[in-house]
DNA sequence: AGCACGCCGACT
DNA sequence: GTCGGCGTGCTC
């Protein structure tokens, strides 16, 4: 007897799991995973809509209480077969289970914080409610008259608000919907979160090298050959307006477009210009939305409403009937692979779902990552170049300063020479600049200057920050503790937070420059969402003449009076023990350059470092992508690292040190045994960079091989291993090629 | 979410 | 008694 887990096609937290059904005889060998079927549910059988998940021969309930699925969902009416099809694909080529991916892919699942947008509207006049009141409490309806005292009072009640404190059950307020006394609203009045700007945008004449690639995509669009495309463009070369172009050009075909961005606060003005060309035939996918509005959304774009939607990775999976193009902007961002589970990368998913639909895909940054220049070179991906900068300006002069020779010569600010002196003279001149940091993680670690006791986080391994002067608190676990003033250890009172790196700098920065006006931005300054905005808003009015922050202040808007770019120490994100630290680092200092003289003064930018001879350095400074591709990939080969050879980190998860540790040891037995093939290597398994957060401890095991299904082979054997040995999957995670070292 | 079941006050 | 609304809990 075969049985299949069937996951429920209701929108319900609380149904947000497996249930088991029998599969005919008939139906058997024919029922796949991932197929819809119709199953009998509840109490009255009546049929809905799941998905088989899963098939087994082992009968996990009462066998007496299962029922039999009624029959396979053949026809994809509600087009949920193709994100059925995805949510497989990236089940198994990053490992998870099938319930993951399709919770991933899937938006149609509202979760708890829809309720608190569903609102109650009075429909009816206070006097009939009144009435209704009257009528109710003759025949002693007490939940109804409740309701209906309350929606006297108030217009718009919270419907979590009634059926908690109320404690009015949803059919009470059914029939009050059916007698016309309220109606049940959900914040989806399909609001645009950013509100269209008057003034149509003005159509630019493209480029010949801009024409080029629309023509081009568009033709091989038509003649049935998509392909994917990487555009390599600087800064200002006219990207966006390419995307518009093609955007166009498929809306023109009756086909719909997906436009992927990292993250929507950082690319406001590209979110306008789109606004602008489509009005509201466009939608925007934003984090801030809730889970409702989402949904929303998506059932906007499969109803045909909407042509365009822009938003991060998980716009990828708008249901459109008719996708006909992707768009990926800044394809080199991390943050197109997910944190979660599964730990999938849109660029790759992408390549997947154009291949589903029938879309092209169109990739495009200023600084490509080395992955999908890669592709472009294996001739994968068809490699477009825009060398020209249109929006006027020309690109800055770039100086290294060798922070050893500083200090040779007796200076040991930590401004050379050379970035004082410009400093100096752009204050002079009342032109602004800009002060990089690309510090990673721990600033303001808490310390005791006389025995040098670092302390720590009681649950993580990781040192706790300062934070707010007289408090602590931990980055990974949200733990909060006050800054002792006595050390714990040898009783001195000189226990001290390290300053944060910018706060440093902004110190150091007004002791040399007493009159500069300066704004911070790191992440105790952006605590809010829009103090991020105000910041970077406050500059451009040219509140501030120095701008000092971390990575967030080389993205985005442009500000035209910046002359001068400083990074502060460019060895900060090399030193780092990952293969992709040169990467990052190139692209880094690649976009603090490029944030000088975007207006009409030439630009000017200091690079400060202990390595000016390291190759990320030299070619970021030169602004020469080719070099130092040629460079990267050549290390990357010798190291056997992607994209020249794939990994694949399983991490093992434990509340318990020893358990974990037998886990990790256990899973690492399992694939020796397997990895005899030439090519596969195995790493570990070893505590992860940071060993412990929250109290759960973490191992890593790390598989290498030039051939991707290999490890997908090897993911296989784990996931049938966990399963066989009945150990829960939430304590292993896998990742493919991992963004970071773990 | 939707549906049934059991509870409790009112009406024939 | 039984009718009907109300609240609770389960759904393979």
């Amino acid at each position: 007897m075969q049985y299949a887990d069937v996951i429920v096609n209701i929108v319900c937290e609380e149904l947000d799991r497996c249930f088991q059904y029998r599969v005919p005889e008939h139906l058997e060998g024919e029922l796949k995973v991932g197929m819809g079927v119709m199953i009998p549910f509840g109490k009255s059988d009546r049929l809905i809509k799941g998905y088989c998940v899963a098939l087994g021969e082992e009968c996990k309930f009462d066998p007496a209480k299962t029922k039999e699925i009624a029959k396979i969902v053949q026809n994809d009416s509600d087009g949920d077969g193709r994100s059925v099809a995805l949510a497989a694909w990236i089940r198994e080529n990053y490992g998870s289970t099938m319930i993951q991916a399709l919770k991933t892919v899937l938006p149609m699942r509202k979760s708890v914080k829809q309720l608190e947008h569903q609102v109650l509207v009075r429909t009816a006049t206070k006097e009939e409610l009144i009435a209704m009141l009257g009528e109710s409490q003759r025949k002693h309806q007490v939940a109804k008259a409740r309701l209906l005292e309350a929606l006297i009072e108030e217009e718009r009640i919270p419907k979590e608000w009634v059926t908690g404190k109320l404690s009015v059950a949803s059919a009470t307020i059914h029939s009050l919907e059916r007698a016309g006394a309220l109606k049940i609203q959900s914040t989806n009045s399909f609001r645009d979160p950013v509100k269209v700007q008057a003034g149509e945008e003005r159509k630019k004449t493209l480029s010949e090298d801009q024409e080029r690639i629309v023509r081009q995509v568009l033709a091989e669009y038509d003649e049935g050959t998509k392909g994917t495309y990487l555009i390599h463009g600087i800064t200002g070369s006219g990207k966006t307006e390419v995307y518009l172009r093609l955007v166009e050009g498929m809306v023109a075909r009756g086909k719909q477009a997906i436009v992927l961005i990292p993250e929507i606060a950082l690319t406001y003005q590209t979110l306008l210009r789109f606004y602008r060309r489509f009005g509201n035939r466009v939608s925007v996918m934003n984090s801030t939305l809730s889970a409702g509005e989402k949904y929303d959304q998506c059932q906007r774009a499969k109803a045909g409403e909407i042509d365009v939607i822009i938003g991060p990775r998980s716009a990828l999976f708008t249901p459109f009937p008719n996708l006909g193009l992707i768009i990926m902007d800044e394809e080199h961002e991390s943050s197109y692979k997910s944190e979660g589970t599964p730990k999938y990368h849109a660029r790759e998913t992408a390549e997947k779902l154009a291949e589903l639909t029938g879309a092209s895909l169109v990739l495009g940054s200023a600084t490509p990552s080395v992955e999908a220049y890669y592709r472009a070179k294996e001739g994968k991906y068809t490699l477009f170049e825009l060398k020209d900068r249109l929006t006027g300006g020309s690109l800055p002069q770039v100086e290294v300063v060798d922070l050893r020779e500083e200090l040779r010569a007796g200076n040991r600010s930590i401004f050379s020479r050379k970035l004082q002196e410009l400093l100096a003279d752009r204050l002079s001149k009342g032109e602004q600049s800009m002060l990089f940091l690309n510090r990673r993680g721990y600033a303001g670690f808490v310390s005791c200057r006389s025995c040098g006791l670092v302390i720590k986080c009681p649950h993580c391994d990781v040192s706790l920050s300062e934070h707010g002067g007289k408090r602590m608190i931990c980055h990974y676990c949200g733990y909060t503790a006050p800054k002792p003033t006595l050390c714990p250890s040898c009783g001195s009172k000189y226990v001290l937070g390290f300053k944060a790196g910018t706060e440093q700098i902004e110190e150091k920065l007004k002791e040399l420059f007493p009159q500069a006006r300066t704004l911070r931005m790191d992440r105790d300054t952006t605590g809010t969402k829009d103090s991020y905005e105000k910041i970077l808003s406050a500059f451009a009015n040219q509140e501030a003449d120095v701008l000092i922050g971390t990575q967030m202040i080389v993205k985005g808007h442009d500000f035209p009076n910046v002359t001068l770019v400083g990074v502060l120490a460019a060895d900060l994100s090399l030193g780092v023990n990952d293969y992709r630290a040169g990467e990052r680092t190139f692209q880094l200092l690649t976009q603090a350059v490029g944030r000088a003289g975007r207006g009409d003064k030439p630009g000017f930018a200091v690079i400060q470092t202990y390595q000016p001879e390291h190759y990320a350095v030299v070619q970021a400074a030169a602004q020469d992508y080719e070099s130092f591709y040629q460079e990267e990939i050549l290390y990357r080969e010798l190291g056997g690292y992607p994209p020249a050879c794939h990994l694949l980190a399983v991490q093992v998860f434990s509340q318990d040190e020893k358990a974990g540790e037998r886990l990790a040891a256990t899973l690492a037995e399992r694939v020796k045994a397997r990895i005899s093939e030439r090519g596969t290597t195995l790493l570990g398994p070893s505590p992860a960079t940071i060993g412990r957060i929250n109290d759960v401890y973490r191992r890593v095991i790390y598989l290498k091989s030039k051939d991707y299904a290999k490890l997908v082979a090897l993911k296989d054997e784990l996931e049938q291993f966990l399963a066989t040995a009945q150990i829960n999957r939430e304590n292993v995670q896998f990742d493919f090629d991992p963004m970071n070292f773990l």
